[in-house]
DNA sequence: GTTGACCTTGGTCAATACTCTAAGGTTTAT
DNA sequence: ATAAACCTTAGAGTATTGACCAAGGTCAAC
């Protein structure tokens, strides 16, 4: 069993943030030593690495916690809510990348168009480069 | 001319937020009527138009202030301090599209290993793969 | 037997971006 | 004329994702 500080640098993350994760539900309280010290086992660890890696992987703590529910009793659930939460993440991610390039293009077209110097920027306006034409 | 209400709807967000863009700088303070109710024109709408839409895409109320600031005063900036922002926040948005992308690949990837079916989510691949192994 | 590293709780703070409340004034429709 | 819907302000509260702190308990080492 590894106490909290342990497990922390076992997962690369800080005890407070171990300790957050329970307080918001994504951990189930730990057991406790005599002393009142928390105690996790292997499976704890692969919790809290399973948490990293959801987030690393751009999920909310909020999805995550709802991926951690069907990883605790997959029995009861099915593939398909599990691929519902990640093709949501992607259908997000897909607007949002496009909206971005949209951006880029825009700011791109209006570096080109403008001359650079020392004129007075005039019509230098992304209010106009980016407004819904 | 709108009042905050009227504007609020067109743009989609409540007039608390066209307050508190107000009060946080991004919007210039509206002109009042003789009642003291705020008056906005289509120029402040597009403004806000912008607000969201640069905020969907994922900026910060702090980069959109920089965004708005491209438009500059044309008596006090040239070509060549647009051009700079513009260039500047051109390679940023590549650098957020970049990771964007990662993101969205691997959760693609994720995605097309589940079946997605109405089987039991036990060995799922999406859950599987943010298993540690 | 005391130092130093670790743990506990409860609390505050931070940045971001709103959201709501209270207490009151204004406008519009019936 | 009155009710509904709208507006005003200041200020407090919310959600997210933790980081940090104080005051104190515990444990291993030297």
């Amino acid at each position: 069993m590894y106490r909290i500080g342990e497990l922390a640098i076992r997962c690369d993350v800080t005890a407070d943030t171990i300790r957050f994760y329970e307080k918001s539900g994504l951990l189930s309280p730990a057991i406790r030593n005599a002393s009142g010290y928390r105690l996790y086992s292997e499976a704890d660890k692969a919790k809290v690495r399973f948490i990293r890696r959801a987030k690393n992987t751009g999920f909310t703590l909020q999805e995550i916690s709802e991926l951690l529910s069907i990883r605790v009793d997959p029995q009861h659930h099915t593939c398909g809510e599990v691929k519902t939460i990640a093709d949501d993440k992607i259908v997000e991610l897909e607007h949002r990348i496009r909206e971005l390039k949209r951006f880029q293009t825009s700011l791109v077209s209006l570096s080109e168009k403008c001359c650079g110097g020392e004129d007075s920027a005039t019509g230098c306006s992304i209010l106009d480069a980016l407004e819904d034409h």
